[in-house]
DNA sequence: CTTGACCTTCCAGTAGATGGAACCCCCATA
DNA sequence: TATGGGGGTTCCATCTACTGGAAGGTCAAG
């Protein structure tokens, strides 16, 4: 399978796949003229980065789960514990989010927008936290 | 002023504040010993760009903002119209995020973490969206 | 005069790609 | 046989928003 035709059923621009080959989290083989040839556990590999990322998880986030992944030995102790800070580190971002979704909702409800120059955005934005 | 203190006044790293001129968001006085000489507007402009930047504002808006800030006529039309746009955009992300939460959620609850292989985290990212 | 805190510039690196240039490979058609 | 097009390849630069570190200048206190 070339590049072109991974990209495709992975859901992931070449030039991201051949980064990911830049930074050892894939090895596709070469054929004779030079082009990476995938096959099919490359592709399922992709898929999981793909997912992954997705989700949040960092790029070295994926280099773990990936190597829990291949190992079928491993238990799923470590995979729930790597799962379970990240979806700790999601909420957290909800919660910064939300807080940012507050206060800026608040400055531009204040905010007539009536095209004078009174503007409690920029007055907000001037006073410190 | 010099840099430390106007560092501890706005909230703001002396690195990030360097940066910040380096990019001409802002452009302190000098000393005739090539010290940077902070005035109280500088000040008030680091502030508002710390403020801005913790909302989540890019350096690009801010930039922006800062303009619409120093020009005394300026319609509050403008200001309120950028703060919507990334109002929208913060509302998108925490959608996202809470599209993640869930189904990561839903993944760690399915794993039960006793220390056997099965892992349905890793089932779960290896099959397609 | 020395010490230490503060300031300066410059260079490199971070994450995670993405864009573009210049070039190679393979197949089909005129 | 030429040529055109749609693959593929490498390498280098760029993006965002800083941050770290080295090497060195400045200043006030003791």
């Amino acid at each position: 399978m070339n590049i072109g035709e991974v990209s495709t059923r992975a859901g992931l621009p070449a030039k991201t796949i051949r980064y990911y080959e830049d930074i050892d989290l894939i090895r596709p083989a070469r054929d004779r003229n030079g082009y990476r040839a995938f096959g099919e556990n490359d592709l399922h590999k992709l898929t999981f980065i793909s997912r992954a990322r997705a989700l949040g998880f960092t790029i070295e986030n994926c280099r773990v789960l990936l190597a829990l992944w291949e190992d079928q030995s491993r238990a799923n102790t470590d995979v729930k514990r790597i799962a379970g800070e990240h979806l700790a580190q999601i909420d957290q971002k909800i919660a910064d989010l939300q807080s940012m979704r507050e206060t800026l909702g608040e400055l531009v409800h204040a905010c007539a927008g009536d095209g004078r120059p009174d503007c409690p955005i920029l007055t907000g934005l001037g006073r410190p936290r």
